[in-house]
DNA sequence: CGAATGATCCGA
DNA sequence: CGGATCATTCGA
């Protein structure tokens, strides 16, 4: 598959959940110390900042949130129960906080061959070695960055409500993305 | 189902 | 400074 183009500053600066639909088919790529690894990004999810009780910017900027707060195409990563390392890309409009988490993918490239390896947001930070070091990495510019690949077409797109929010099923919010019958998607 | 496991944040 | 919380995963 062709990883495309890298994808300009422009993508990021548009409204969260446009850009959340529109990251599905594209490749996040991380030219590391262990040569490139390649996946195509299968399930997302949006966090809209002030706007969203789930959104970990929801109540402001705090050491490890202002991220969220400031330019778009940067990676927020976050440390959670303990294990496990989850990976946004920050995008939003000017003026807001915003960020799409990214839930699952599948593997192109240095990634081995096994299809779930990067089913989840835990598991796809663990492939691709993430730490909370790589928050405020320019995907613009860095080595790790996201590439055109291929959008999906509108049939083969999956909408719903985000997983383990439940204020997100209360108040109907389908804010989860993904690709039908990937076998990069959760559940 | 529940445990693992630690960063983060708020209230005192 | 303590404890509640947590955008998860795995195994019984």
């Amino acid at each position: 598959m062709r990883l495309g183009r890298r994808l300009p500053r422009s993508f990021y600066a548009r409204p969260t959940l446009v850009v959340a639909r529109d990251l599905l088919g594209r490749v996040l790529v991380y030219d590391g110390p262990h040569g490139r690894r390649a996946a195509r990004l299968v399930e997302v999810e949006a966090y809209l900042g002030r706007l969203d009780p789930a959104s970990h910017a929801f109540r402001g900027p705090t050491a490890r949130t202002t991220v969220m707060f400031g330019r778009p195409g940067v990676a927020y990563v976050y440390f959670i129960y303990g294990n496990h390392h989850c990976m946004n890309v920050v995008a939003h409009r000017p003026g807001v906080a915003g960020a799409v988490l990214l839930r699952g993918a599948e593997p192109l490239e240095g990634l081995g061959d096994d299809p779930r390896a990067l089913a989840g947001p835990g598991r796809l930070g663990r492939a691709f070695s993430l730490t909370i070091a790589h928050t405020g990495w320019d995907l613009v510019r860095s080595p790790l960055h996201l590439r055109a690949g291929a959008p999906v077409s509108p049939r083969d797109v999956l909408r719903s409500a985000r997983i383990g929010i439940a204020e997100s099923v209360t108040s109907g919010k389908l804010w989860r993305f993904a690709v039908r019958g990937s076998s990069g998607v959760t559940r």
